[in-house]
RNA sequence: UGGGUCGUCGCCAAGCGGCAAGGCACAGGGUUUUGGUCCCUGCAUUCGGAGGUUCGAAUCCUCCCGACCCAGCCA
């Protein structure tokens, strides 16, 4: 009997869903929504949300809205609710023709405001900040009503009206619910609905002055759409009686709200503000800088949105607080591109090597297999001549233990071309190395010696003459710290020094002249990498590197070093 | 000191009374013209702690310990 199921694995939320489906409620309809407020990008924390909750409509065979919630025009502006539907679309959702807008319900909430005044569940309050605050109470102590509580129903009605109409300057009153001034839950302490706002809104212009808070907007806007369970971060636990509060009193649909724990991935932060502060503090090159967290960055750093999917399923859903290891994020990244990307060539920090035994001026073009995960891609040629360079890392004149590479009398294997042995080493004055000279093996052509000698290394390289130059700017983590937001001082005083390194002198293999933007690649031996889409030009190439290959004889040689100390 | 929530392997995370899934990381080994990929193997006698209920508990009860969130006219 074949066994089929690859449905994700299961989480509480799942659970809820299926309960409620057994039971019937909604005749089994899942709709879900994902709610960004259009103040800044997107980053990898919100991709978790927005799988969430498209997966979760798509897997119940329901639907998922995207609303923007845009209830303060003075934090909001269209050009970033372009941003952030790209972004969605980048992963690969849809939402077809439903795009809301909180501010598409203002006339509806208004009416739910004057209706939860005539219940005189609602009044108009005209205490100031400070006021309120002092008698909203504390954690431990219970708060007092607002000597305005008791106005009449009608005397509420004009004021509110005279709110609207834009009689009174900002902060002069608010609408507040009335509630319970001495809720142990600091939300019921008569929350506020309404405020005064005389700012254009980046939708509705000038047509209001007061704005619905995120209490009395989000919750009516699920109702509003019919949206059967309501996902959000663990923050909004506190509000989830208030949301249901206002959904019983104004007796509308009952949408569901269930909390998750929000993402956070080691050594960089999520937080829309801290990611702010890097890019106002010039600490980035701005919001798509490929080392920040962002959709964009990551986009352009060359993450797949493949990558981000599998590791947004594989990190699972639960309430606990936790910090997902970005190692992960890393594999299902290299576990994309390498059965994807092309292979090729290239030299980072270039080492000149001379064959001795080589004949001048003549070149050869060498079989490469583009992708051996994919025979599909198939071959290119590459060129191959006395001068070539290598990785400077490839070759030590005095190896260590375990290093099978490129040293004095020692053969290795030029990729797809010939074996080759070290002669010798030429110096400068100082004592670099600044070329090596080798004799090749005519009869190890294509990289396999008919005596069946071998070589325990296989090394990249690009000939010389027509080599390609480029700059590459290779990319590691953002901060040095696991949980920057965790240390005694300011985040920013632990970003990674060496989170960017560019190099200048880079040689590639000359068929990436041609190198599409919308390619990943893979530099073979050293890692991922992408075209950057702004710098890069016909000029000049640039490549971001994506990710390094896993790399092991990195890590011996870390282990060698602390075994030293 | 009020209220809400959480605590299963280094990091995530299934499990919902029948005797600890999986992934990442890590450690060994095999294959290999990428020290890549791939393939094997190992990795919690134990579920924050202590009691209790039960033939049987990570799962139920009690108490304790620890962590996080809530006092914006932000969302």
């Amino acid at each position: 009997m074949a066994k089929k199921e690859s449905t994700s694995p299961s989480n509480f939320i799942k659970n809820i869903v299926e309960e409620d489906i057994r039971a019937g409620k909604h005749n089994g309809r899942i709709h879900t929504r994902f709610p960004p407020e259009p103040n800044g990008y997107l980053h990898i924390g919100h991709a978790k949300a927005i799988c969430l909750n498209f997966d979760l409509a798509a897997e119940y065979k329901g639907l998922c809205n995207l609303r923007f919630d845009d209830t303060n025009p003075t934090k909001e502006e269209t050009k970033y609710v372009e941003a952030i539907k790209e972004d969605i679309h980048w992963l690969g959702f849809d939402w077809d023709d439903r795009l809301y807008y909180a501010s598409d319900y203002f006339k509806i909430l208004y009416e739910y405001a004057l209706k939860l005044i005539e219940k005189g569940k609602a009044y108009v309050c005209d205490l100031s900040p400070d006021k309120i605050r002092e008698y909203r109470g504390t954690l431990t102590e219970s708060g007092k009503n607002s000597p305005y509580r008791n106005r009449t129903v009608e005397e509420n009605l004009e004021l509110f009206e005279k709110m609207k109409n834009g009689k009174f300057e900002n902060g002069k009153c608010v609408l507040r619910a009335k509630i319970d001034m001495s809720s142990p839950n600091m939300n019921m302490r008569d929350p506020i609905m309404y405020r005064i706002l005389h700012t254009k809104h980046h939708r509705t212009g000038d047509k209001w002055c007061i704005y619905p808070s995120y209490d009395f907007t989000h919750g009516q806007s699920d109702s509003i759409e019919k949206i059967t369970h309501s996902l959000c971060d663990l923050g909004f636990e506190g509000h989830r009686p208030l949301y249901n509060w206002f959904i019983e009193n104004l007796e509308i649909f009952p949408s569901r709200q269930i909390e998750f724990a929000r993402l956070n991935l080691s050594y960089t932060v999520l937080s829309k503000r801290k990611l702010r502060e890097l890019v106002e503090g010039n600490f980035v090159s701005g919001w798509d800088d490929p080392r920040m967290p962002t959709l964009s960055g990551l986009r352009k750093r060359g993450f797949t949105q493949k990558s981000i999917r599998d590791f947004c399923e594989r990190i699972g859903m639960a309430k606990a607080e936790s910090l997902v290891d970005i190692a992960l994020l890393e594999h299902c990244l290299r576990e994309d591109l390498n059965k994807r990307a092309q292979r090729v060539m290239a030299v980072l920090n270039p080492l000149k090597i001379i064959i001795d035994n080589y004949p001048e001026g003549k070149t050869e073009e060498l079989d490469a297999v583009n992708n051996p995960e994919d025979a599909s891609m198939g071959m290119r040629k590459v060129p191959f001549s006395k001068e070539i360079f290598i990785e400077q890392n490839d070759f030590m004149e005095e190896p260590p233990k375990k290093f099978w590479r490129l040293s004095p009398g020692k053969e290795v294997r030029l990729r797809y071309a010939y074996f080759i042995k070290c002669e010798k080493v030429v110096k400068d004055a100082a004592g670099n190395v600044v070329e090596v000279h080798c004799t090749y093996d005519p009869k190890t052509k294509g990289g396999n010696a008919p005596d069946g000698r071998k070589v325990k290394a296989t090394l990249h390289w690009v000939s010389a003459k027509q080599a390609i130059n480029a700059e590459v700017r290779q990319y590691d983590r953002l901060f040095s710290v696991e949980n920057p937001l965790a240390e005694q001082d300011d985040f920013k005083e632990y970003l990674n020094s060496d989170s960017l390194k560019i190099l200048t002198n880079c040689k590639l293999e000359p068929s990436l002249e041609n190198a599409k933007s919308d390619t990943q690649y893979q530099f073979e031996r050293l890692g991922y990498f992408l075209i950057d889409s702004k710098d890069s030009s016909n000029k000049k190439l640039v490549f971001n590197r994506t990710v390094t290959l896993r790399d092991t004889w990195a890590r011996i040689q870390k282990a060698q070093k602390s075994d030293k100390k």
